[in-house]
DNA sequence: AATAACCGCGACGTATATGTTGCAAGTAGA
DNA sequence: TCTACTTGCAACATATACGTCGCGGTTATT
């Protein structure tokens, strides 16, 4: 009968300073590591953070374990960069720039914990990044009603372009400061690139 | 002394008509099942394509001349997607329209290949990739000297907006034909989403 | 200073994916 | 019909990643 090797489970008592600062390194180094090559592996992460593969082991009881800290520990500081801008509470233009700019910081720093896909639902992550695309949404609404959207604007597929918009804008070349490309991102969902005259171009 | 396990490699002779079908089958489950699971194994492609295992390591001698196979056969369909839609001999904006629509076409059944990064920069997906690239901002410099888009329109950012949106767009869950998409798609990256009256609102 | 926690290191066990080989049975095509 | 190609199957070899364990030395905390 052969024993199977299950993981051990991680006993949550409160860590020793210097544990914890290992911890944090290792989310530092995944994630570093983890953008670069998504299939990386716990020895190349451990290197990364210039500990022993048995440390990395030892903070985070399986891969997935380190996996989802690292998505959690993203998502909390994705919610702060939102909630700091207070979307609910300046005019939606405003509100627009300054969460964008916002996300922007974040997301450069965490590209790999923000896109990793939410398999299970019932993860703090999916749960946390579910709640923000609600507020997203909130806020084009009132961007809409405020006549700073097209009155005609479909909600769902402007969110998915602001996302994807956010998304390109952290993969510039120069990443200028958040808020030039904060400036840059909302202007091209507002205005996107045709001239103002451009429906005579049809005819051209 | 260890016999190292190296790649049986293929010879290229033609293949019998059967074997010819084998390959294509194989290709198009690939890209099913790596499109749901990049990760996925050489045992679930062959599950999907209706094989056995040992016949999908027949034909392709590695994971990686799999992979290979199926970007480039992707990126083949992607070229002549583009070539089709004739992008220098028609007018900037029906070129856009056409080409976004026959591309969409492609990519919605191709999503995996390609999207698959290209590490190594001589094959000839990458290759391709990097043509039809070029070939993109040529239409999209068209574009602006003929009023489509702004003058002072970055061309790179551009660029990259299309792609975003286009690859957006094959994400779209009701995913009707892609002429409604392409239409939705390139009047996004004309007109973005603000009110005509947009600027105004700063000021509300 | 004493104690408990922490870390590196080496070793081990296990699971799984990749790739190979040989053979028997079936099939396309001349 | 005949032949060469193709496929499924079972078995094997190998590499690699994951996870565990124990020990000795070090460091934080009291």
């Amino acid at each position: 009968m052969a024993t199977v090797n299950q993981p051990r489970q991680q006993t949550k008592r409160p860590l020793r300073a210097d544990a914890e600062r290992t911890v944090r390194t290792i989310l530092e180094a995944a994630e570093r590591v983890l953008a670069a090559n998504p299939a990386a592996t716990m020895e190349q992460v451990a290197e990364a953070a210039g500990v022993a593969r048995t440390t990395v082991h030892r903070r985070f009881a399986t891969r997935e374990a380190l996996l989802d800290e690292l998505t959690g520990w993203a998502a909390r500081q994705f919610a702060e960069a939102v909630d700091s801008a207070r979307p609910d509470a300046t005019p939606p233009l405003v509100a627009l720039y300054q969460v964008t700019a916002n996300v922007l910081r974040v997301k450069t720093s965490w590209s790999f914990a923000m896109n990793r896909t939410f398999d299970e639902a019932h993860s703090e992550a999916a749960r946390i990044h579910a709640e923000i695309q609600v507020r997203c949404v909130q806020l084009l609404r009132r961007a809409r009603e405020a006549g700073v959207l097209r009155p005609d604007a479909d909600l769902d597929w402007t969110r998915r372009v602001y996302y994807a918009l956010i998304h390109e804008a952290t993969a510039e070349t120069d990443d200028g400061d958040a808020d030039a490309l904060a400036t840059k991102v909302v202007d091209t969902l507002l205005r996107g690139f045709g001239s103002p005259a451009g429906a005579a171009a049809v005819h051209a």
